[in-house]
DNA sequence: AGCCGAATTCGGAAGAATTCCGAAATCGGT
DNA sequence: ACCGATTTCGGAATTCTTCCGAATTCGGCT
């Protein structure tokens, strides 16, 4: 779930060799959120983003989180997926990978690759279409 | 896509008994509503079904359609799907089928099964947890 | 057919998440 | 250190959806 302080460390010199060779600042706040999400469970929504950054970083403003999270999912430094109720959710793992769903609490977790998902892209292009990529979500419960 | 008037009339009166079946009042603006999934292309949003029932209906309010909706959701009459933005469609289509998105466009169609996607419920089971459902979004773009 | 109580609808206000905007601050190349 | 472009800030605006009290409608009963 959690990664250990070493492979954050690694992302993080990956992220900011990303951002110069986008031609993007480094800046402090850029810095920080990519942060917060490795440190995270995996998947953090804006607002919780916001949360974590606070304490060591009070001026950091909600805005900046929301538009700092919008420029890190357009380089691919980080992933977005949306809840079924409508809430989006940023997601550490940027390689395509398939989500639980605990119906009863909202909480979402990464699916492990296995042989239980078999896709066919190719099968199932749309005449006139090319397939892009396919996402399974799998909803649960825990067992009482 | 669209259904044809027979099949439309056949779910309006399957609908009318799954309303008294529950309980619920037949009132004329679900069966409005309901009607407007069944001859539409099959995913509606809220505003768009308070649009088609609005010539007929202009008193109709948006608040009754959003209300009426949750309610149809509810007793299985329709289904709900969450789009990528957050923002929500409305499905005449309440078996388990999963989706195909064009992603310039945003248009949601449904897939047929096919064995392209195979998915192994029982053994996608985390530990503790009962297996409710699977989704599965398949995202491509239009060849030009 | 008319009555009554509960369910439903209405219309507008409220709420929540996200986006937008102009002004101020910061980054990084020179 | 300077300058211009990018980024950030803080608050306002937007959009979709939910909530609320009052009015209406449905359907069981007489």
């Amino acid at each position: 779930m959690k990664l250990n302080a070493h492979e954050i460390e690694h992302r993080l010199a990956d992220f900011n060799e990303l951002l110069r060779a986008k031609g993007l600042k480094v800046t402090q706040q850029r810095l920080v959120i990519f942060r917060a999400l490795q440190e995270s469970h995996g998947h953090l929504t804006a607002e919780q983003v916001h949360g974590a950054v606070a304490k060591d970083n009070p001026t950091l403003s909600l805005s900046t989180v929301y538009a700092t999270l919008e420029t890190l999912v357009e380089i691919g430094a980080l992933a977005e997926i949306t809840m079924d109720d409508g809430k989006k959710l940023f997601d550490r793992t940027t390689s395509a990978h398939h989500h639980f769903v605990d119906i009863d609490t909202g909480a979402v977790s990464d699916l492990e690759d296995s042989d239980a998902i078999k896709l066919d892209l190719k099968s199932l292009a749309r005449k006139g279409y090319v397939i892009e990529k396919a996402r399974v979500t799998v909803y649960g419960r825990a067992k009482k």
